[in-house]
DNA sequence: TTCATTTCTTGATAATTATCAAGTCTCAAC
DNA sequence: GTTGAGACTTGATAATTATCAAGAAATGAA
């Protein structure tokens, strides 16, 4: 691994206070690879062999059971993915996939779980991560048992407008198809949804949208601090 | 609190292997309380004061937004819940109330994270609990974006038959509506799910099932190992 | 017991969401 | 340019799920 990718994984917040050896120790056996886009990185079922970390790019994570799949999340950097699989040496719950070429840094798992026992700061930044993880899912779970797929595309809108400086338009982070699998819904009922939010101002071009009646949309949406993060 | 009850929450996989001092300072600053039923213990929204263990009895999990409101999962013993809100120092993301009479530790947020840094069996304890905490909600969630409401009922009732022994028939842990809404739909659609799987041989009268073509209804909900828990 | 409450079920209907089948559009390769 | 693939949209239709209303059954208190 290269002295630039060293130094900057090390800022990374699941390091940054790690003993100087434990984190030697942990790269000498890591993986800092790049992956161009498409790439299957795991496989749902798979036992968890490495811990992922997003450093550059997007990598989708997803789920399949008879015939049918669904997107469950989309990891940015700085983000991990598939960690409880690797500290309870268990299988992964869900596959991953490259949406964008990607930099990623893999630790073997036996060596995550070495390091958490040895390093008390790492064992601590790991917990805050995965009670994070945690916190998300929940979220997630929470969007989807309470809200009709309108208002989770509402509330997904005013979220993205939000983290994008509420300039009064924003980009859609990921292709429609990615973006209706996540959001629970078929493409067709994705750009149906985008029609029945036109009355509220919505107004999408490819990946461009306009929302020129922000308060009827919030209206629409109603969202709830205790489902809907602020950043991100 | 008494010996007993403190003997016999120190049996339990989250206290087991902790240092003796530590542990007593902990359950020094606990509570160890017994509520009725349809106690609200916590309310989304609120910050994390307390730790929660279920010792005796039934917690349910909800949570509720515009007007809506789901059930979002039932905590039996010995479990715990809302052990990332305390971890992070943050708000609630789901209410709790008794389901049951019951017996529940309660433990200041303060001193959990200050055992969590202190003791390092605890805190490993911890964090095997929170994976676990994790990878449940992931399992539910996919249960929910992969299946239609009837498979749900399906593979719930197969997991029930699996825990209680495999005779044939079994008894409906909760109530109809609370089942409803843990499997993400109305009483009225629980009703019709039941008779749509009729015809695989599910006799429903009252709390209990009896499922005569096993074989049958295996093909029809397809359990699969990666969404459905073998135990509890 | 009786009464009242709650739980559960059933029917009718509506809303939501999915599926199937074009059709348009963009974009890149040839 | 032409072609073809993939992304997206739209319409028609079907399946799924929710809502509203009423009735049956179980439960519990007086």
């Amino acid at each position: 691994m290269r002295a630039a990718d060293l130094s900057e994984i090390r800022k990374l917040d699941l390091f940054q206070s790690m003993d100087e050896d434990h984190f030697a120790a942990l790269m000498k056996a890591a993986y800092f690879q790049t992956f161009p886009t498409g790439m299957q990185l795991i496989t749902e079922g798979d036992m968890a062999d490495f811990l992922f970390v997003v450093v550059e790019g997007c990598v989708e994570l997803f789920a399949a059971t008879n015939g049918r799949e669904a997107t469950m999340a989309m990891v940015k950097p700085v983000g991990t993915f598939i960690l409880a699989a690797v500290l309870k040496d268990a299988v992964y719950l869900m596959s991953a996939r490259t949406c964008a070429k990607s930099r990623v840094l893999m630790i073997p798992s036996q060596n995550v779980r070495n390091a958490f026992v040895k390093d008390d700061s790492f064992a601590r930044a790991i917990v805050s991560e995965l009670a994070s993880c945690y916190r998300a899912v929940v979220r997630d779970h929470k969007d989807h048992k309470l809200r009709t797929a309108v208002e989770r595309l509402a509330n997904r809108l005013i979220k993205y407008h939000t983290c994008q400086g509420e300039t009064g338009s924003l980009t859609l982070p990921y292709d429609k198809k990615t973006l209706a699998s996540l959001l629970g819904m078929t493409p067709e009922n994705l750009s149906r949804a985008f029609g029945t939010l036109k009355p509220y101002g919505v107004e999408v071009d490819g990946a461009k949208v306009t929302l020129s009646d922000i308060k009827s949309l919030t209206t629409l949406a109603k969202p709830n601090p205790l489902i809907d993060v602020r950043k991100a």
